[in-house]
DNA sequence: GCCAACGTTGGC
DNA sequence: GCCAACGTTGGC
């Protein structure tokens, strides 16, 4: 089992969102990043579990955690020219984008911060806390999860 | 809203 | 296959 980091804009879809959602569960979609792809499509298994991180919006930080409730399938998005996030280089035949899906496991009482991620010992390394790290699908080892889900509880 | 850092594109 | 130009991400 390994654990990961989900980036999400929360004003485009939020824990809130996600846990509004039939059966709290949602496909998450868009993701149009190789690096991000490769994980999505090869490496995350079912029951993996994710942490939800809110950017761009205040409080930015880790604000909850999911489950994968099913591994890599392709983008359905990516084929229908109408949508926001096709992508006329993907054939049904060769899907060059995928996603997963993610169920809702809690929404933390209060979110532990991008600022404290920085300050706290263990942590510091986390990908998210370094300068200029895009990548919205990340690794996170099981020290940092168990140190962030003890945070969340504080 | 700004803009640095990064990923992707496309001319050569 | 290099790399400048462009587009996007995301903290601040």
């Amino acid at each position: 089992m390994q654990y990961w980091l989900f980036k999400t804009e929360p004003n485009v879809f939020s824990i809130d969102d996600l846990r509004a959602s039939p059966r709290s569960t949602s496909f998450w979609e868009g993701v149009r990043n190789y690096q991000a792809r490769n994980l999505l499509r090869d490496t995350i298994q079912k029951n993996d579990l994710v942490f939800i991180y809110h950017s761009r919006v205040e409080p930015l930080g880790v604000v909850g955690i999911a489950k994968i409730t099913k591994s890599g399938y392709p983008d359905p998005f990516a084929f229908e020219p109408s949508h926001k996030y096709f992508d006329p280089k993907s054939k049904k035949e060769s899907p060059t984008w995928y996603g997963v899906d993610v169920t809702l496991v809690e929404i933390f009482p209060r979110t532990v911060t991008l600022k404290e991620i920085k300050e706290t010992k263990g942590l510091e390394k986390m990908m998210v806390a370094q300068k200029g790290a895009r990548l919205s699908i990340q690794p996170v080892s099981e020290k940092e999860f168990k140190i962030i889900q003890k945070l969340s509880a504080k």
